[in-house]
DNA sequence: TCCTAGATTGGAATTATTCTTGATATTGGA
DNA sequence: TCCAATATCAAGAATAATTCCAATCTAGGA
């Protein structure tokens, strides 16, 4: 078992994030988003950090969803115009949505996949950010 | 020259589009997002139709871009919180959001690929609809 | 210890979008 | 043609997610 993975997974923020204060509400924030590997709401986020912290106010808990995004730490999801998703992943990756059961699923690349390799991009072009969301249903089968 | 491919692109709803009323509001919204290949919000929509027709609500607007959305004739785009954006291309394509100029371009997808190809998707997963969204800057090269 | 920058709080403000309601318009059938 | 049923439109109110603001609070360095 690696002591560190584990710690980071579950249990802290990363010691060393530079210019990142770590104070008990960003860490709180932290530990719910990696100790369920799902992709909650900020309400969500909220109302899992109150279980521990029942005084942190929702501005807190965007404040430190936002200061951790901007750290890469945890990354930001949208689905059309729906509130805002949390999600403990940073690898790249895409999601897709089940249609059925709400529920999210992250999607990995197959390994040594290029983005150019299926998309047209503009020559030139550095991309910076890649949001890849499929919509769909899971056959019952 | 294909009059119809013309009407359709710049002036007028498809004749026959089951379970669509066409209506001058609707025709009119149609119209001006086909006559400009651009991504315009719900308000630029609405400033651009009122030229024709200045008695148009803003809630109007909504409505029509909806119907439109809801028959497949246009489609609506998301980039992160922003206000959602309207697109006249109903090609299945991604988008490229230049963080310069904050321009929007269309981007195609190489022709022939599965998308099953690159992404490790669950198995099972019927796919309805795909959004693929690239941030990055275009080299000034 | 004291000071300062940054963090937190609660509530107010903002903003895109949706809802509600009443008025209008359109359609298909008698 | 006329009516009834249905769909659309307009205006403003309502909603909901998020951000802003002003007033504390806190941690860490001098």
């Amino acid at each position: 078992m690696n002591h560190r993975l584990q710690d980071r997974s579950a249990n802290s923020l990363p010691e060393a994030c530079p210019g990142l204060r770590m104070t008990p509400q960003r860490q709180e924030v932290y530990r719910v988003l990696m100790g369920r590997r799902d992709h909650p709401t900020a309400n969500e986020v909220h109302s899992r950090v109150k279980k521990r912290l029942p005084n942190i106010s929702l501005a807190t808990v965007y404040n430190c969803l936002e200061t951790l995004v901007d750290h890469g730490l945890i990354r930001q999801v949208n689905f059309e115009r729906e509130s805002s998703r949390y999600c403990p992943n940073v690898n790249e990756h895409g999601h897709f949505h089940d249609a059925a059961s709400g529920a999210i699923h992250d999607i990995d690349f197959k390994p040594g996949v290029n983005l150019a390799d299926f998309l047209d991009l503009p020559p030139g072009a550095v991309i910076e950010d890649i949001e890849i969301t499929l919509r769909g249903k899971l056959a019952a089968s």
